[in-house]
DNA sequence: TAATTAAGCTAACAACTTTTAGCTTTGCTT
DNA sequence: AAGCAAAGCTAAAAGTTGTTAGCTTAATTA
């Protein structure tokens, strides 16, 4: 791993925990392990370090949502379908990485038009999407009644994302989060899945 | 208005806009109309001007749902719970004293425990409880199916949470938001209302 | 009317932050 | 071996920020 890459790593450990302005560029090299003057050696300025920040979690949407790969096997069952959603959720929750970048994001919003646009598709367009793909499937291979993908999809995994926000503040109460999804997700195939 | 709610009208304005970290004293004070020193006639410091802050956030939520008075009248039609609850969202969403608060938990929602709190409070446990009553008053009344009032409740009001802050970030899609969420409440109503 | 308090001001300190300048070392290339 | 570039360092400049000290003025109270 380069000095680049670790500067990127802290900055975003530290940025996701006390913002931007609330993160001084001597605590970044800190972390690194250098003293604060090296890290212009690598870049411009903290806002250079910011700018990058940003392009990394673009990549990183790209990554996770850019490819339909993601989506993986269209599940077969009710039992099915509530194992592959909360295994999902389990993950997005845990990473670190994915965690630091919704910690950050979160904070920063309103930073810049970038910030913002990035911040929505993280929250609401990338997930919304992948989940509007796979009801699709499910309604064509007969296991949800035929409805609005779209709408079925926001109503799912809405109250997830903000369980998870709650979770990314209050990790105390992480176990009943994660049961209220499970109930969450059995009551809405309880309503939109066939018998 | 004395001059001690004014630093706090202006500084709310201004954390809401660029976060704690990113407002000076002497911003405040310019937006008063005083000079910053002046501010410590008022407060011990910018510390204290956040906790009152914070202390009149929790007011501002006790008020708004704290009784139940807010509720008001139970909806007798599936057109009357449409109405009165797009209006309650648009009153939140413009709302410049309600939208400020909300801008300042979400940015400073990992400050410290008790910002943590507040947030959950403002954006689950105070409109999600809010909506539980009226559900379940609607299915007394025979106007819902009979369901658990606590997930619709929260599968009601998850996706307006999430569009809300969207239009926070992003208010040029307000029209869109506002579409989106009459066609959420409107599916919500054919799922759950009866027939 | 005299005294006191509240609330503003200017000046300035002290600490901190970001950034630059210039030096040294290390390792790679020719 | 010589030259060069990358990446670290120290010192320090330059600016900002939160805060204090001390003064002034206006309003209130005794």
């Amino acid at each position: 791993m380069t000095t680049k890459e670790r500067i990127l790593e802290e900055a975003l450990t530290l940025f996701a925990e006390n913002g931007y302005d609330g993160t001084g560029v001597e605590q970044i090299a800190e972390k690194v392990g250098i003293k604060a003057p090296s890290l212009y050696k690598h870049f411009k300025g903290k806002e250079d370090i910011m700018n990058a920040l940003i392009d990394s979690a673009e990549e990183h949407y790209e990554e996770s949502f850019g490819s339909e790969r993601h989506i993986g096997e269209i599940p077969e069952s009710r039992e099915d379908f509530v194992r592959a959603t909360m295994g999902r959720i389990a993950f997005t929750m845990h990473d670190p990485m994915i965690r630091k970048i919704r910690k950050f994001l979160v904070q920063e919003q309103f930073r810049n038009e970038r910030l913002a646009e990035i911040t929505t598709r993280h929250q609401l367009v990338g997930i919304q999407k992948m989940y509007e793909k796979i009801i699709e499937e499910m309604m064509k291979s007969g296991l949800f009644i035929h409805d609005d993908p779209a709408l079925l999809s926001i109503e799912l995994v809405s109250p997830v994302v903000i369980w998870v926000s709650k979770a990314d503040r209050q990790s105390q109460y992480e176990k009943e989060i994660m049961e209220s999804i499970e109930k969450h997700i059995r009551h809405f195939c309880d309503v939109y899945m066939k018998e």
